[in-house]
DNA sequence: TCGTTCACGC
DNA sequence: GACGTACGTGAACGAA
């Protein structure tokens, strides 16, 4: 049988099993949730009516004013107030996205970023689980292989694999609203940088499999080093153990890692990425900088100043540092990377497809980008396929008490019998990082994969980090 | 019903 | 020298 058939056909089955075990809601929670954020919008919706805005607004519009309308906030905002749009929308006008109202300084705006942050949680989250929740308490999210360009997976009804994460007020509200079995405890699996780590199976640039077979390399941090010339910190860098220890440090390698490297993988280039280093650092990007600007140095001293003392003066001089360490990155860093970027480009133009590691194969017409990013998107996806297929597997074999329930590209989430926590562990940490790699001899580089445990009875908002026995 | 805008995930 | 993140689901609006 093909490789690909039999990887989604397996895949089908293993994940329709986990649709069917499905995840409990606590139902009353919820309900009680909903009311509490709906008595807070309300709150904030007549705090907004006190507005300047909210006046103008309503001489616009009348009985049809609705603050849920972006084009009529537009207008308002930009024709009526004579406020500058930060930016434009894909049709041209101007845009009230988050990213342009939190630039503009008004109450009203304010409020307004404030009431859609809850109204989507309100309304996507907490309305989905309830419209879903079946009568035992459960709900049982689909998981689909046939919708997506790049052979990952979908999810809906509810939508497993967007539920906030990042904010961690959002999270908590729609989190703690998930539960497992009772007497039971959820387990989270993620691979460690699974797409980069699959990307250097295609490209096997060798700076890069350096930086993945040695633990103690830092790519990230190194990067950090170039973009914010810490050579000067180096001694107390050292000294603390880690760049990723220390919370000023740490921050600028949190922005190295997601203003460039990313973005720079995915494509992206070095104007944009200067836009997001600033504000990750918290610097203007449209006037000159002076001492004093963004955020702290452990040694007190601002980013701005030691920018500056080292004749970066403004947005428009970092525009050109990170042009010239994009060019070292692709250029000499990550060249082989670079050349097999380009190769897989041209092989796409002589051919009209790409194929991936796993067996599928990316035809119709496709830009630059996607030719380079869907055999590694795909690829890294088919990995936790993989390994879902097997622990699945293992589970009915082994008729463990344990079940799998969801997926989230790189992650697999787990119902787990405490009394079987260990082995359920140990069985997936082995599945994961040493048959996978067995089993396609086209992965080069080690697999590894990182626990996230909530407590029994606890929800997927209590999850913290679990170290493996003998870690 | 469908295109657009917005916001959440990886 | 110019160009320039990828992949999804879902809610709401507003025009057709």
């Amino acid at each position: 049988m093909n490789a690909a058939y039999k990887l989604f056909h397996e895949g089908s089955l293993a994940l329709a099993r986990a649709e069917q075990q499905g995840i409990r809601v606590d139902v009353d929670g919820c309900n009680r949730k909903k009311k509490f954020l709906s008595r807070k919008i309300d709150y904030l919706f007549h705090k907004f009516e006190e507005t300047e805005l909210a006046k103008v607004w309503r001489s616009v519009y009348g009985t049809g004013m609705n603050v849920d309308s972006n084009a009529q906030l537009s207008e308002v905002l930009y024709n009526h107030l004579g406020v500058t749009p930060p930016k434009l929308t894909n049709s041209g006008r101007g845009s009230t996205d988050e990213d342009a109202l939190s630039k503009i300084d008004m109450p009203g705006v304010k409020l307004i970023l404030d009431m859609r942050k809850l109204k989507k949680i309100r309304d996507t989250y907490l309305d989905q689980f309830l419209r879903e929740v079946s009568s035992d308490g459960y709900v049982h999210p689909f998981f689909n292989l046939h919708t997506v360009r790049t052979y990952r997976s979908s999810s809906d009804s509810p939508n497993f694999q967007n539920i906030p994460k990042r904010d961690k007020d959002a999270m908590k509200i729609c989190r703690k609203i998930l539960f497992p079995r009772q007497g039971h405890q959820l387990l989270e699996v993620d691979f460690s940088a699974l797409e980069v780590c699959v990307a250097a199976c295609y490209h096997k640039d060798p700076n890069m499999l350096k930086y993945l077979h040695d633990p103690e390399s830092d790519m990230h941090g190194d990067v950090a080093y170039k973009i914010f010339l810490l050579d000067d910190y180096d001694e107390l860098i050292r000294k603390a153990g880690a760049i990723k220890k220390i919370k000023e440090f740490k921050l600028l390698r949190n922005a190295a890692k997601n203003g460039f490297v990313f973005p720079q993988f995915y494509g992206d280039y070095y104007k944009n990425n200067a836009y997001s280093i600033c504000e990750w650092v918290k610097l203007p990007t449209d006037r000159k900088w002076k001492a004093g600007l963004g955020v702290k140095l452990p040694d007190g001293k601002s980013i701005s100043e030691h920018f500056i003392s080292k004749n970066i003066k403004d947005f428009d001089s970092l525009v050109e540092h990170l042009r010239k360490i994009e060019n070292e990155f692709w250029g000499k860093d990550f060249k082989v990377y670079a050349q097999w970027k380009e190769k897989q480009w041209q092989s796409y133009l002589k051919n009209g497809y790409v194929d991936m590691f796993t067996g599928f194969r990316c035809s119709g017409i496709m830009r630059k980008n996607e030719t380079i990013n869907y055999p590694v998107q795909g690829a890294a996806f088919h990995c936790l396929l993989w390994t879902f297929i097997q622990t699945d597997k293992v589970m009915r074999e082994e008729n463990w008490d344990t079940r799998l329930v969801g997926q989230i590209h790189d992650s697999m989430v787990i119902d787990v019998n405490p009394d079987e926590l260990e082995h359920v562990v140990e069985t997936v940490h082995r599945i994961a990082t040493v048959e996978l790699p067995r089993a396609w001899d086209w992965i080069i580089v080690p697999m590894n994969v990182e626990f996230e445990l909530a407590p029994v009875d606890g929800s997927w908002a209590d999850k913290k980090d679990y170290e493996r026995r003998g870690e």
